[in-house]
DNA sequence: ATTGGCACTCGTGACAATCGAGTGCCAGCG
DNA sequence: CGCTGGCACTCGATTGTCACGAGTGCCAAT
């Protein structure tokens, strides 16, 4: 009994139906990959990992199709297959020239669905520790004022402050002045306690609790945590596969944000290429689709990309494309 | 041969429609509605008014359906319905708590999609004429630094600038200093003469170019016009009656962004809330589509919103929703 | 363990028959 | 002149039947 060849009848399954989208026959299998057996053994063969739960037939005269539990396993043992020069070079050209943080993240979301021919997510870069560059707080009328925060990584937060309308214009620049001169250079954590002390020692003045405490959220990364999207269009594309409800429901959930969020954070524990296949994704919504994600940036807190599409996908492909725009992009971020 | 009685039956062929999503034929309309004739007499009429091009049907034996021109007529003579209370109430209380520009946009465009259960889009307020509240430079790296422009209504743009390296700190600093006192208070149009005087004072500095076109534009209102949108799910959301790859295009018009954009600026040039039904809006990707839109805000420049969804659509209740959310958008962002 | 053979299942596509909704037209009526 | 009832006609949708063929499972033979 040998193991080594079910392998290779599931992975000419897997890679037959991917690029079909028909289910595949013991006959199409003997004659297109040279296995050297005749159709009647691959068919015992066939049987046994039904048998598994790997595959199954959609009806009784059919021919075999991959389950999740046969994906999962085609993917576990996959050689990874490398990325494409064609690809190679998209990336880098695609990258190459964007202006800031937004612009980033909005080429690599276009890039990568164009890459995998699925739907990309991008996840913001999260909570960063990177150092504040500047701390800018400007007086927009007499009672509001707007803290605008410089970090060294090129992002620009800003947050709206109350002020009450008592304080006077010297006073309201020499603390400004002074606000940025303590933040300049200190990392989140540090600033905090820097700025809380500072809030402190002007305790006439207790909007400044107000304003270190926007301060340090602004450092921190924003206030939300977001992910965007595109190739929303390929979910309908001919081929895809997925009924009208299907992609009504994976579109609902991409608007949700916080269903995917969820589900990226869990990913990302995993490290590397992750891949949530079908019903493995806990969301009924995705039931059907699957996910492959990594992370990028920081290595202790990495932000996730990834690309979600049909079950029936191109997972070497995919993956290849992701580990790829995963680690382009954090060259980019990190610098 | 009386004119009303034509409208009433175009208005009911409309109505019956957009409900059903089936061609309703002379038989089913004399019942429901009473318009005290015959069927054949309804015939008569619908003879009359496939002849002016209002109605057609898709096949010999069958209903009839409105056309483009039809839907057209119906809603130029459209008495203008009005806001179903819930929704009223749906408005004021979800947008009343939005903290920022990015938030109450967000939400806007989450509220129009769910009132009209159709792809709602929202355009950033644009290019407004407010002046300069403060530019600063801040280096980043060596060869790279970032221009903030904070404006009077507290909006902050950025963008990217690239700066020789043989740029000393001290004389970076002196330059980013004059920029910031030179720039402050003006409006967009006296910034651009001060700006490029003051990049010619200093020939020395070609890279000062680049600072003062940069400014300019973050100050006329961001590097890009935007739209986001939401509610694509209820595109194949069943009932919509469009066809897979018509959701194909539509997906893919929107993350285009471009030609939304171009279709919404024409449409912003006619005032009030207008509709563009299928082939109207000009778009090969959009046929088989309509949709409202109304601006909001300033109303010398009006930002546009609007509602996306197969022709078939429930026109007044569209027409309503759009009109309200755009009023109160305006009030939210006027303040 | 592998193979060839054979009977069996079942989805698919072609074709015909039927049904019925809806139309166009015409003659008749107020 | 406008409205109405009647009637023949068209054509999509539904249903049923049938043959085809792809694919399977099982078994006896190697």
């Amino acid at each position: 009994m040998s193991d080594d060849r079910r392998e290779a009848i599931l992975r000419a399954i897997v890679e037959g139906y991917v690029s079909t989208s028909e289910p595949v026959g013991s006959k199409a299998l003997a004659q297109h990959h040279d296995l050297g057996v005749s159709p009647a053994t691959i068919r015992n063969d066939m049987a046994a990992l039904e048998e598994e739960g790997l595959i199954a037939q959609p009806h009784t005269s059919a021919g075999r199709i991959p389950t999740d539990k046969g994906y999962r396993y085609f993917v576990d043992m996959l050689a990874t297959a490398s990325l494409q020069d064609s690809h190679k070079r998209a990336i880098s050209t695609f990258l190459s020239d964007a202006v800031d943080l937004n612009d980033v993240v909005e080429r690599s979301v276009r890039l990568l669905s164009q890459l995998t021919r699925q739907v990309a997510v991008v996840q913001y870069p999260s909570l960063r520790e990177s150092p504040v560059r500047r701390v800018e707080l400007v007086r927009i009328t007499s009672d509001r004022a707007l803290a605008v925060v410089v970090s060294a990584d090129a992002r620009v937060e800003q947050a709206a402050i109350d002020v009450p309308e008592t304080v006077t214009e010297e006073e309201f620049e020499r603390l400004a002045r002074e606000l940025n001169e303590i933040a300049s250079g200190l990392s989140p954590q540090p600033l905090e306690s820097a700025l809380d002390a500072w809030a402190e020692r002007h305790a006439t003045h207790p909007w400044l609790r107000d304003v270190a405490s926007s301060v340090v959220g602004a450092a921190r990364g924003g206030t939300i945590e977001r992910v965007v999207f595109a190739g929303t269009g390929n979910l309908t594309r001919a081929g895809s596969g997925l009924k009208a409800d299907a992609v009504t429901s994976i579109l609902d959930a991409l608007e949700e944000q916080v269903v995917l969020l969820r589900l990226l954070h869990e990913m990302a524990s995993e490290g590397g290429v992750s891949v949530r296949i079908g019903r493995e994704t806990g969301q009924d919504a995705l039931a059907g689709t699957s996910i492959v994600a990594a992370g990028y940036g920081n290595l202790t807190s990495p932000a996730l990309l990834g690309a979600l599409g049909p079950m029936r996908m191109d997972y070497p492909g995919t993956m290849a494309a992701v580990r790829a725009v995963a680690r382009y992009l954090s060259k980019v971020v990190e610098t």
